[in-house]
DNA sequence: CTACTATTCAAACGATCGTTTGATTCGTGA
DNA sequence: TCACGAATCAAACGATCGTTTGAATAGTAG
């Protein structure tokens, strides 16, 4: 029997496990000594590497929205500024790479809960993290929506968007109560997840 | 200086409470400590009156969740079977009760965000909690969409209607990360969330 | 091999957690 | 007024929390 993650370092390893728990039991539920017993660390380990619990949560999110957010631009800048891109266009290169990830095989799929996470806890520190690293991003995206939306007020828009965002979020996370059926794999659960997400996303922008 | 609360019994002070906390913290994040000592009752006063803080969290559902149920199944009746109800109306029935209760005095406006962290929780007592309890309410509204959708496979209408109940629940508890404008007050922007919303979820589960 | 740094380790720190205890006070019917 | 259950109280329980310490080990450059 080897460990259970044999190629990953310590730090590594810590962020795997950390983003697991953290998806399951939140990020007070889960403790340093869950993390550091399931990533068979050392429970000091985690001050050595992160210097404190606040800090590896802030790592968890940087790791993977560093990756995601590039993805997001670039997809977003790949299908241009031409008056051929549809709402479709741009809600896909909001949605699709969130969904590439979560399909990777180094255990993608909890982030996407963790962050559904962050959406729901009001700590001021982590939203302050949150919007002053990765702030940009919405912007870009809120201004690409509004070229679009050119008969939406400033507020509509913001209304809808916000709307749309934890509609992403909830739906991406996998929170409902309906269970999807046991015969479709994980995998073709999330990419009809996202088409769904798209079609009616892109619906209610244009309501009215 | 009169106490905060001095109309309430102990026991309502600490739901009153613990409402507010678990909304700001989470059910993990906030302790018995924190909750009695803003109650200003005494810490054992919860396991005297509750039993334990797991159900101290449940009766904080149960308070809410049975007025709240009672009052969406009867605006769901009240809108009849007749061919005349639209999409609207039943997504109005079901949303307009919620937003009446975080408009009522005793502070109902944390519940919401109550019910939205526990979306998030992946706690199976909680998840059967309000499923045993409360799973007749869904169920009965997802038959009157069905019957408003009949274009709809099950599958897509399950979708979509999940997509909704994210949407709904996020939305309702003002999570997004676009605050709103200091000028409007917390009662019109409510209302206005809920109109936005039911256009916006009509869009989508009409979609294509 | 030696010297030095980086990392891991067991153990303990003080703080806080949910819960329990037993005494005290309150409120009401006899 | 008395008696008895309900309610409140201060105090403490053992468990667990995040963090720190100092020694032991691993790894590397000279």
């Amino acid at each position: 029997m080897r460990p259970l993650q044999p190629n990953f370092s310590t730090r590594e390893r810590i962020l795997g496990v950390a983003e697991t728990l953290f998806a399951r039991h939140g990020f007070a539920g889960a403790s340093l000594r869950q993390v550091t017993a399931a990533a068979n660390v050392n429970l000091a380990a985690v001050n050595y590497h992160f210097g404190s619990k606040e800090s590896l949560i802030e790592e968890v999110f940087r790791r993977r929205l560093d990756e995601l957010n590039r993805h997001r631009l670039a997809a977003l800048a790949a299908i241009g500024e031409n008056p051929s891109r549809t709402l479709e266009d741009v809600l896909d290169a909001f949605i699709r790479p969130a969904l590439e990830q979560s399909m990777d095989s180094t255990g993608g799929t909890a982030f996407v809960r963790v962050l559904a996470r962050a959406y729901a806890e009001h700590d001021e520190r982590l939203r302050k993290f949150l919007s002053d690293n990765y702030g940009h991003v919405l912007r870009e995206f809120a201004g690409a929506f509004s070229k679009l939306l050119p008969s939406l007020s400033k507020d509509e828009l913001y209304w809808r968007l916000d709307i749309v965002a934890g509609a992403l979020t909830y739906a991406m996370a996998d929170f409902g109560m309906i269970k999807r059926k046991d015969n479709v794999s994980e995998q073709s659960h999330r990419e009809q997840s996202a088409q769904h997400l798209v079609r009616f996303a892109a619906a209610g922008l244009r309501a009215e």
